[in-house]
DNA sequence: TCTGGGGTCCTAGGACCC
DNA sequence: TCTGGGGTCCTAGGACCC
């Protein structure tokens, strides 16, 4: 048996625990530059903005309807996703971390009621952090996904599913009956796996319910639509066949990008850029004790305006596997080069480190050897471990790489004098916590 | 004017080899 | 008319997730 909790709107419930004023207003949370909404409160769903909306488009309703539009503070976010994935872990034996507001907890061995248990867990979550939660628990882990969207459409649009099945969704405790009037009651898109395209595939076949989903054959499941969603079918009869992971693996890629408030229509100001990227990039590489073998850079105009589109993306190889800056950043800007061309404005561009491997070097960092090429070597790991030790310090950005860009060996060390904006600094014990 | 930023897995098809 | 067959590796692209 697995559970599955997840944050209620996630973002936007953390602004409004540092703003209650906020609540049962229509709230969303904006992407980087503004974009657009990345979270909804459910008066702003209920306004009818759509997930993933451009700000431009809804930016009325402040006017209109009381919207509060907020600029994502993704520091808090991550700061009260570690709080709330503490106190959930105790509803089982072991937790996998899923995504910054859900975790999945495996309740084996779990004795007495999973109900009232689940309904525990998720008020000292409220409690002690101040966010809304809801429960799903099923015999697989995409039973629990199921269960935790009825348990919020049950709260969020009464009339849907029983009003008992609210926030605590527990389908192990219904009858087969309350179970089909359920799955007949859900979307096909609902499920986890089925996404626009399969889910639009499927309805031109008829199917329209998970209850239609299951009555379908396995073998023609996997001959039109491929052994993820066979899978997917059986995890809903309650055969497990995706396991819980506990301890999070090492990412295979590792990509930092970014849209640009405003088009690039220049080399330098890529370059400056792209050089970021590929900093922040081998920071992540670091921390998860890898090396790259090849560095991608890609460059991009808009897909949405008008005017000549130009789309590139190169692979550039290192000579060794490295975990350094300046060797990834060296590769980055070599590829930017390559692939640059003037003459459009660029709204987008990206670094993506590949082909990651264990950095067996960094480990033995502190054994010297007397070769003499090992100068550099032994001494980069150093580097960057200071590197990234101040950059946690002090702040994202205050020591970085410098490219000039033109002269490709030339790299210097230099404080940064701008710092970004300072990180949100509240302390869990800063935490205005509800108690009851 | 203004449209997020990450990831994973699977499959088909080409290159290459014997 | 008709142009082997099977294995492996790699890559690009499509689908999904949050």
């Amino acid at each position: 048996m697995y559970a599955l909790i997840d944050g209620n709107n996630f973002y936007v419930s953390c602004e409004r625990v540092f703003r209650p004023a906020l609540n049962h207003t229509p709230v969303v949370v904006l992407s980087n530059n503004d974009g657009c909404a990345i979270s909804r409160s459910n008066e702003a769903k209920a306004l009818g903005v759509a997930m993933g909306e451009p700000f431009f488009k809804i930016a009325d309703l402040q006017q209109k309807a009381g919207l509060v539009a907020l600029s994502a503070n993704f520091a808090l976010y991550g700061d009260m996703s570690q709080r709330m994935m503490t106190v959930a872990a105790g509803l089982g034996p072991e937790q996998e971390i899923y995504s910054i507001d859900e975790s999945f907890v495996s309740l084996a061995g779990v004795r007495g009621d999973l109900l009232v248990r689940a309904r525990r867990v998720r008020e000292r979550i409220l409690q002690w952090t101040g966010l809304p939660t809801c429960v799903g628990i099923g015999e697989t882990k995409t039973l629990a996904k199921l269960a935790n969207h009825i348990a919020k459409t049950a709260e969020r649009k009464p009339g849907v599913y029983a009003r008992d099945l609210a926030q605590v969704c527990h389908l192990g405790t219904l009858s087969k009956e309350a179970r089909q009037t359920v799955y007949q009651s859900s979307d096909v898109g609902e499920i986890w796996g089925v996404g626009r395209r399969i889910g639009a595939r499927l309805q031109e076949a008829g199917v329209n319910t998970v209850w239609d989903f299951l009555q379908l054959d396995p073998a023609i499941v996997r001959q039109n639509f491929g052994v993820v969603l066979e899978r997917t079918w059986r995890e809903l009869h309650g055969v497990p066949c995706i396991a819980l992971e506990h301890a999070p693996a090492n990412k295979q890629e590792i990509a930092c990008t970014r849209s640009f408030g405003q088009g690039i229509v220049s080399l330098e100001p890529l370059i400056q850029s792209v050089c970021e990227f590929a900093s922040r990039a081998g920071e992540k590489l670091r921390r998860q004790r890898s090396c790259a073998s090849q560095v991608l850079v890609f460059i991009r105009t808009s897909p949405f305006r008008a005017g000549p589109r130009y789309s590139q993306s190169v692979v550039v190889p290192l000579r060794r596997p490295s975990a350094n800056t300046a060797d990834l950043v060296s590769a980055a800007v070599t590829g930017l080069k390559l692939i640059y061309k003037p003459g459009f404005q660029f709204a987008k561009a990206g670094v993506m480190l590949l082909d990651l491997s264990a950095d067996n070097h960094h480990q033995g960092e502190l054994e010297l050897e007397c070769e003499e090429d090992e100068t550099h070597a032994v001494q980069a790991p150093r580097l960057m471990h200071a590197l990234d030790t101040l950059n946690q310090r002090y702040g994202r950005g205050t020591l970085a790489m410098a490219s000039t860009g033109l002269t490709e060996r030339t790299r210097l060390w230099s404080m940064r004098q701008e710092r970004l904006t300072p990180q949100y600094t509240t302390s869990w014990q800063d935490l205005p916590i509800a108690r009851a």
